[in-house]
DNA sequence: ACAAATCTACCAACTGGTAGGTAGATTTAG
DNA sequence: CTAAATCTACCTACCAGTTGGTAGATTTGT
C-alpha cells in the first residue's frame, strides 16, 4: 500500500476551490490542511495549473460514474430527477457548492485549458438529464409537452442557482425548494401522490380541491 | 470639476469581480486598468476590504433603484418579471455574472463584514419578487396557487443558475430559457385557451387562502 | 540497493499596504 | 489684492509577507 498524500491533497484541494475558490487559495494552505512540506504538493501537482486539471478529470469520472448508478438505480424520470438533485443537496449539507458552478464563476481566472473542460463539465449534465426527460415522456411519467432540452436548462439552472442562493443565505431551503416547484411543473399526473407531514392543518384545508385539476392532462 | 478616477476604479473593480472574482484581482491590475498609480488606488480606497464594501454598498443602492423603477414603469407581473430578467441578460450580455452570485461563489475567501451584505443583497431580491407576485396574484394574472416565497425562489435560482450555465457555455440561451419557462408555469390562464399545468407545491399547502380575501377581493 | 516520497532551503515575482513628496487648485488672513 | 496655508489628487519608492515554483539532500519501504 502506497502513500494516500496525492488523494488527500485533491480532496482538500476540492474542498478549497468549492468553498473559496481556485484562486482565493494557496499551495501553503493545502500544504498545511494535508500536513505535508510544500515541496511534496508540487511533487505529485507539479504547478497550480496540473492540480486543478487532473482534479476536475478525476471529479467528472466520479461524476458520470454516479449518473450511471442513478440510471441503473431508478427507473422513473422522476426518481431519478430526486437522486440528481440529492447529489447537489449532499455537496450542499457539507458546506461545498457545486463543483461545475464554482468553477464557472471563476471561469475568467482559470488556466485557459480548463476553459473546454468546463463546458464538457456542464455539457455531461444536460445530456443526461435530456436522456431522463425525453425517456420520462415516452413512458408517459412526464407531461407529452415537456421540452427536454428546455426543461434540462431549467432543472440545471434551479439547482446550480439555488445553492448559491442556499450558499448565501446559509439556509438549504433554496437548493431543493426551487427544484421541487420546477419538477411539479412536468410530471404527468400521478396516480397519488406521496403526502408530506403537513404543518397541522386545524382547520380542513379540503374545501380547497387539492391536486385535482392538473389531473386532466390534455391529449396523451 | 473633479476627477472621475474614484468612479473608475469601482467601475474597473465590478467588472474584475464580475469575471475574474475577488480574490483573483489585484491593486495591480486595477491601477493598470485606470492608469492611476497603485498608490492612488490606496489613496480612494485603503484597503482593498474598503473598497468591496464601498462597491457592493454603492451597487445595491442602484439596484434598489431599479428595482422601484421597474414596480414604478410596469403594473403587470409579468411584464415586472420581464423587467427582472432583463437586468440578468443585460448584464451578461456585457460578459458580466451577477454580482451577488459571484460574490456567494466567492463567500468564505470574502472579508466577514460582507457576508451580512450579501445575505441582504439575497433578501432584497426575494423580498421584491415576493412583493410582486403577491400583488400578480391578487390581481389575477398569477395562478392563484402560487405561493409566492416559493416561487420568488424559483426565479432567482433560475436567473442565478441560468447565469452561470450560460456563462460556462458562453451562450446566453440558458439565462432567459430557464426563466421563461419558470414563468409560463406561474401565469394565470388566459381567458380562452385553459392549459393549466400543475404548479401545485409539494409541501406547505395548509396556509394559504384567507391571506387572499381581502387582498384578492380588491380586484379592480 | 534503489526508487518513491518527503524534506530543507531557497528563489523571483507579486501581494496589499505605507511613507513621504509634489503640482496645482482652493481657502484663509493681513 | 495677494501671500501664506491648506487641501486634493496624484506620484515615486519602498516594505514585509506570500505566491507558485525549484534544486538537491534525506528518509522510507521493499
Amino acid at each position: 500500500m502506497v502513500s494516500d498524500t496525492r488523494n488527500r491533497l485533491l480532496q482538500e484541494a476540492e474542498v478549497l476551490i468549492r468553498t473559496r475558490g481556485y484562486a482565493a487559495f494557496s499551495y501553503a494552505d493545502l500544504s498545511e490542511r494535508v500536513r505535508v512540506r510544500k515541496a511534496s504538493v508540487h511533487y505529485y501537482f507539479p504547478t497550480k495549473e496540473d492540480l486543478i486539471v487532473v482534479l476536475v478529470q478525476e471529479y467528472i469520472e466520479r461524476f458520470v460514474t454516479k449518473l450511471d448508478d442513478i440510471t441503473r438505480q431508478h427507473a422513473q424520470a422522476r426518481d431519478r430527477l430526486l437522486a440528481y438533485a440529492q447529489l447537489f443537496l449532499d455537496g450542499f449539507e457539507k458546506g461545498l457548492l457545486p463543483l461545475c458552478g464554482a468553477l464557472s464563476a471563476e471561469r475568467a481566472a482559470l488556466p485557459e485549458i480548463m476553459h473546454p473542460t468546463i463546458t464538457h463539465f456542464f455539457q455531461i449534465h444536460l445530456d443526461w438529464l435530456v436522456g431522463v426527460l425525453e425517456a420520462g415522456v415516452s413512458a408517459g411519467t412526464l407531461h407529452a409537452n415537456v421540452v427536454p432540452a428546455r426543461t434540462a436548462m431549467l432543472l440545471l439552472s434551479t439547482l446550480e442557482g439555488g445553492s448559491f442562493v442556499g450558499w448565501a443565505l446559509q439556509q438549504k431551503a433554496p437548493v431543493l425548494a426551487a427544484f421541487e416547484a420546477a419538477l411539479s411543473t412536468i410530471e404527468a399526473a400521478p396516480p397519488k401522490r406521496v403526502r408530506r407531514k403537513s404543518a397541522v392543518p386545524a382547520k380542513p384545508a379540503a374545501t380547497r380541491r387539492r391536486k385535482g385539476s392538473p389531473t386532466r392532462a390534455r391529449r396523451r
